[in-house]
DNA sequence: TACTGTGAAATATTTCACAGCA
DNA sequence: TGCTGTGAAATATTTCACAGTA
């Protein structure tokens, strides 16, 4: 079977990642059989939505019964391209860049840290959780010898831009941005912003005056 | 002039806490003006986008020139009731949540941390910037006590959903989510859900295979 | 003269409701 | 029978393009 590259919508990219997320726990739960209604309520969403999803991608499905667990969450990873490991590196190591650092288990299995920078000599060659901490000038040598696809980004928000275009430089795809800054980067870079006063400031809002 | 509460759709509130956010950028650097074109850029959004967002609370822009920056920064925290402090709590003071207790500066001035939790008795009176760790079992009651509006979860996924719930009993209408598990909650209640796997399987989704 | 504000059009996303199949 | 898959309808969101004004 050709698996073309169909157009996902970035929303709809999301709940995807979703599906599989809550597959893998029924996965680990022993569960054989699931369908849209029961994967919908599990995941915050409707079950149409759910087959809506899916039934773009193909006929994953049996009718009258459901979907098969471990099926479903192959095809879904076959889709994403979930399937190899990614290389990453860290920059900022601050006080949540060394937390993520740490905070990396066996979880994230498909997620390897191979290096972190920092501006900060006394912080150079500190080794946080078997994760080097470099200088940041040798960033772009190390990214590109390590073919490293992502990065996530913990510096303060006025190195965020320049460290970002330098990443790019250096051949990474994709950014997980914690700094409160909005990137000017080219379209074909793919950046995932996490704020969190930001998400405070949403949630503020919509829970009282 | 009456300020009647206007519904917000998710996706515009993001934009608005957005502008926000770019806004006290400006006002820092002494900007005085700023056009829709302006903002837009530095934001990733579209300029009509912008005007439409705005345009949708009034007429807050002078025609020919643009919007002035403190006005707009003012009327927007109007609109997003961002002017008085509220009061967090953290549950699962593991390593991201200490993490974030830690990262905690003057910077996120609107929202204060009065109580974090755990359930290790080995963490219980400790303090981690300024804030006290307590036993879970004291958590409802805390919150009720503060009037805490919002919590922050750090939990493993396997307790988040029985967490949320207790909150929610205690009087929280708002949950910034760091579990990756989507929780069932009441429709009042809001949820921001930061699941960092989840954002780098749509980042390696995105940039390779 | 440059902007904003805004209807109308275009596009994207979600829901409905039911045909069809295991 | 009890599901999925899916067109068609409904709804939501974004963009266009231009009138209007400081």
């Amino acid at each position: 079977m050709v698996l073309r590259r169909l157009y996902i919508s970035k929303i709809t990219l999301y709940r995807l990642c979703l599906y599989a997320r809550e597959l893998r726990r029924l996965v680990a739960e022993g569960e054989q059989i699931v369908s849209s209604e029961h994967l919908a309520r599990a995941c915050g969403v409707s079950p149409a939505q759910i087959r809506k999803d899916l039934a773009y991608f193909g006929h994953f499905g049996i009718k009258g019964v459901g979907y098969q667990v471990e099926d479903l969450l192959g095809e879904l990873e076959k889709i994403l391209g979930l399937s190899r490991e990614r290389h990453l590196v860290l920059v900022g190591v601050g006080r949540l860049g060394s937390a993520l650092l740490k905070h990396w288990g066996a979880n994230h299995s498909l997620y390897r840290f191979v290096a972190a920078f920092d501006s900060r000599p006394e912080r150079i060659g500190r080794i946080v959780n078997r994760v080097m901490i470099y200088p940041r000038e040798q960033m772009g040598y190390i990214v590109h010898q390590h073919q490293v696809e992502l990065a996530v980004i913990t510096t303060p928000a006025e190195a965020a831009q320049e460290v970002a275009e330098e990443l790019i430089q250096a051949g990474i795809k994709g950014i997980l941005n914690f700094a409160p800054i909005t990137l000017q980067l080219p379209e074909d870079i793919q950046v995932e912003n996490v704020d969190l006063s930001l998400f405070l400031d949403m949630l503020a809002s919509q829970t009282g005056r």
